[in-house]
DNA sequence: CTTCGCCGGTGACATTTGTTACAGATTAGA
DNA sequence: TCTAATCTGTAACAAATGTCACCGGCGAAG
């Protein structure tokens, strides 16, 4: 990976530091669909995602999996970056949505940096801030929001994210809301209804209120 | 407050470092009932628990309030722990739940010590952690669970937090799981009925498997 | 081309939760 | 003591969501 890289992807860290992350990062790609972190799995290196997008879920044996957030380029999953003071094992589940290159930071490296550079420091706890408020959100929407609401909204993230242009199934939206593919099609269905979208095979077009 | 007192509550903080917090806290006291946070609202100091219990809420103007979880003694805020990097407010709410008293750490202070004090770091860190945790707990109950099983687990949380007599009218479990009054009402009964609780005037008394 | 599997649409129905209405019981306070 | 407020129980109903059954359309693999 080339320093120039670096230096636009994480603004701001002290001279020399982009040095010693290249230095002591391992560079990884895998390809779409890579599960990146499963439930239960021991942590040895915090991830930096370089390109391409990552989803986190939480993961429950008996129900299956809940969409939190995406990782983007530039952002760490504040699950990894934390798990070495007790070795700890968390309940989530990452998974890459496109090809992804991302740095793998040894956890000695992670804990050392936090004490020498200060721009690190601030990653982190901005990084852990971030996810605690994207969790609070998710939380806001399942707990006072009905599912035509939470799948609006659902919607209008990808369409920031991707484009107007959405390439999702039914099914898939229905996985990452946790419901099921009828309740979907039914309220996305009365959506079209009422001119928001349209809908095509393996995918939806905003064309509602942006 | 005592330098005693302090060394009980927070543990393996480094010698001086326990002084330097006297110095630069400030010592408050609130009966049950305060609002310590609102919503919206300038945070200016973190807050460390001292004594009593918080109680923490997402707020949402038109649908009320939804517990996310409490404070104890020796815990502190997340939220106030890093709203000054960009000076934000959130969408949270504090209440005590007894009579407290707490110490309110500036945060121009919270900051200057996270570079000095390795074990202040370590704090501020593992308070996240433990809250972020918390929420994806949360997450997981609303997500996965119906409301029944989200009222036995709201329970048992009371049981290992005050004893087995529970002092909370439905009314008040009900706010607190976002739902109507009846609904608990209805759940209670049920579970009275399965024999896992009594149901008194004011209380409930656990009785079922621990 | 044909078959099979996934995708989407839809109706019928069950279950869960929310709402309204009201009644009796208890308690606090005037 | 009497009154008003609060707490609990319950029935009846409405709305939201989950589940089942089945259909036709489409595309990939053979």
């Amino acid at each position: 990976m080339e320093l120039e890289e670096l230096k636009n992807l994480f603004l701001d860290w002290e001279e020399g530091f982009y040095e010693e992350v290249l230095e002591a990062a391992n560079f990884h790609t895998a390809p779409a669909g890579t599960t990146l972190l499963k439930p239960g799995q021991n942590i040895r290196s915090a991830m930096l995602v370089v390109s391409g997008t990552v989803k986190l879920y939480r993961e429950d044996p008996t129900d299956g999996e809940f969409f939190m957030y995406y990782l983007e380029p530039g952002e760490a999953c504040a699950v990894t970056l934390v798990c070495d003071f007790h070795q700890e094992t968390s309940q989530v589940l990452a998974k890459a949505v496109t090809d992804i290159a991302y740095l793998a930071i040894p956890l000695s490296k992670v804990d050392e940096w936090l004490r020498k550079y200060k721009s690190w420091h601030y990653f982190v706890i901005r990084t852990y801030r971030a996810r605690y408020e994207e969790l609070l959100q998710t939380i806001h929407s399942i707990a006072f929001k009905k599912m035509d609401e939470r799948l609006e909204q659902y919607l209008m993230r990808q369409v920031g994210r991707w484009g107007t242009h959405i390439k999702l199934t039914h099914q898939d939206i229905a996985a990452d809301l946790n419901t099921s593919r009828e309740v979907i099609s039914r309220l996305l269905k009365k959506m079209e209804h009422d001119g928001l979208i349209l809908l095509h095979r393996q995918s939806i077009e905003w064309v509602g209120r942006k």
